[in-house]
DNA sequence: CCGCATAATCGAAACGTTTCGACGATTTCG
DNA sequence: CGAAATCGTCGAAACGTTTCGATTATGCGG
């Protein structure tokens, strides 16, 4: 592997010229900056990323923690561990991935040992043992995600109790006034994780405050619970004329299959809404209404918080992202 | 931080005294080591990453490449990733994680700058450029999977042409005759990856050598491509009795709605396999026999293997993990 | 034509480890 | 009982950078 020694010797300059050439930190000669970047480039030199940690005060490695919890969609999941990655590689960063047990113990391990900069903590649920742990760490840390306690962390989400107003709103205009949500798996409103929650209680208020009668119900993947889950909606809303989905992609194509057999047509019959979901709803049969949870939207601005945090400007805070709606046909209004 | 410099003060001992105790190199005296041990405890001290990339020959940290393809499957990617993560973590390795574009860019850039001791590379197709990237750095490198071209390399696979031929046989014992196959996404088998092609190709030999009847369609993830292919497969075979799936979760869900619809029942109208899934078909309705793709073995497997190459004892080449039948009541023998 | 700011380059120190060779102090053994 | 081997410890070098002064060459105003 060349060093910046190579590289010196093969330019005819000192290890000191080249590291300036490199950062820039200084001025070069343009002929001695030539002779320098041909030497780079004929003998593939990339600094030793050892002495650049060592020696730097930078690692350019970010920890991205991503325990996969029960009930957690895995591609949800991947879409956001992806976009982490992705908008780190903007900032010449590497992304270091603490999964499982690791999720929580090897912040610190990574943070102790000085490998990384900073960290991002995804699937935050509402007690967090992670959230402590980067609050005593010190370290840059972006939480992507709102725990309960945010108090000296910096977070960044989708406006989700935003994104149920948007959904009852817009229904209310159309119209409805008996409107159902189907909730994930019970298991994630047990769990503590903290925007389904959200999600579920902004959606009931602002149902009550437009005059809309509203119902909720939870449901696991499975297509039993599913059918489950929308009778007892249906039962408690036999009015209902529009439903909000804010559940998993298998999960909502299973009611679209509920819906096709008993000849209940969209948006004719029931106007539908998918809230926040990480796919794309245009390919299901038929292409649903959408306000898309966007990772990469998220990611990047928690990567671009990071990256602030580092630089030193940028007190802890939470931001939330304004909500877009998608129109795709799966709403309209009711005609009597 | 503390540095080593600090627990030598504290312990009252140089600090090369200090490094041997924690490697276990040289023999010290158990009064000094118990010095040395309280304190690291009382400072916390973790050996700083950097000096010791720099200085020792290993970074402890791993590259695994994974770009997320169209067709693939997002929650067996995951499953992927995070298998091979939590076994390098066994090895006290972590996991830098290199996807997208940088998937085969990055692969020349971590391994240049010696940040990375290891490849493993996921989702290779037939002709990846990745194969050939890694048998240029020359650095220990695990591909799960098997590309066509595989002199020099050193991978891991379930094998899934035995997968196949066990499928048929299993069947064939049943008395079953004709059989139908259906697969993964067309896109899948055109984009040169590996396994969809060769489990199909075993399947139909095995089912011809066995004197049984095979068709074979592949479907898109929409529930109107897996009806159609369902009935291509039926038209083919007008007298099939067992169906093998090679497909996503929500693919075999959609297939199993479909039966329930036309009351087909499992198995006594139609016996199913699972082959190959990465997830539990046990809680699908009915639970469906199946041999699964252990990712955990394969990724473990492969973690094991770029260690041995490290040490720098074992030779390129392809190893095939035994398929394992799991009977879950979704076939039975034909009955005329 | 002299002194001075500026540009371009260099040498050396420092970052925190690991590891080699050295050196007393013990122990072993012929 | 003396030479040799072993044990426990230490100092120093090395890994490949970055960066701080220092040094030399160059251009400029007075």
């Amino acid at each position: 592997m060349a060093t910046i020694h190579d590289v010196a010797r093969v330019a005819g300059v000192s290890i000191s010229t080249v590291s300036y050439a490199l950062s820039g930190k200084r001025s070069i000669a343009d002929s001695t900056r030539q002779r320098i970047d041909d030497a780079v480039q004929q003998l593939g030199y990339l600094p030793n990323a050892g002495a650049r940690m060592l020696k730097g005060t930078r690692t350019n490695i970010l920890a991205v923690s991503a325990p996969l919890h029960a009930g957690t969609y895995a591609p949800a999941h991947m879409t956001f561990v992806l976009s982490v990655a992705t908008a780190a590689r903007e900032y010449d960063y590497d992304v270091l991935l603490l999964t499982q047990d690791e999720a929580t113990s090897g912040i610190s391990r990574v943070a102790q040992s000085s490998l990384v900069d900073g960290i991002i903590l995804l699937d935050v649920s509402n007690e967090d043992p992670r959230t402590d742990l980067v609050r005593r760490l010190g370290l840059p840390a972006t939480v992507v995600g709102v725990p309960a306690e945010t108090d000296g962390l910096t977070c960044v989400d989708l406006d989700f109790e935003r994104a149920a107003e948007m959904c009852v709103e817009r229904l209310v205009d159309l119209g409805h006034t008996d409107i159902g949500l189907l909730g994930q798996a019970p298991l994630v409103y047990k769990r503590g994780s903290n925007f389904p929650p959200r999600f579920r209680s902004a959606f009931a208020q602002m149902g009550a405050r437009l005059g809309a009668h509203t119902t909720f119900a939870p449901t696991d993947e499975d297509s039993a619970s599913v059918v489950a889950a929308f009778d007892r909606i249906s039962a408690a809303l036999p009015e209902m004329t529009a439903l909000v989905m804010h559940c998993n992609e298998p999960v909502q194509s299973m009611v679209l299959e509920i819906l096709r057999q008993r000849g209940i047509r969209v948006p004719e019959d029931l106007s539908i809404i998918s809230a926040c979901s990480t796919f794309d709803t245009d390919h299901l049969n038929p292409p649903l209404d959408v306000i898309p949870l966007p990772a990469d939207k998220s990611c990047t601005r928690a990567i671009a918080l990071t990256m602030e945090q580092l630089a030193g400007n940028v007190d802890p805070h939470v931001e939330l992202i304004e909500p877009t709606y998608v129109e795709l046909g799966s709403t309209s209004s009711v005609t009597h």
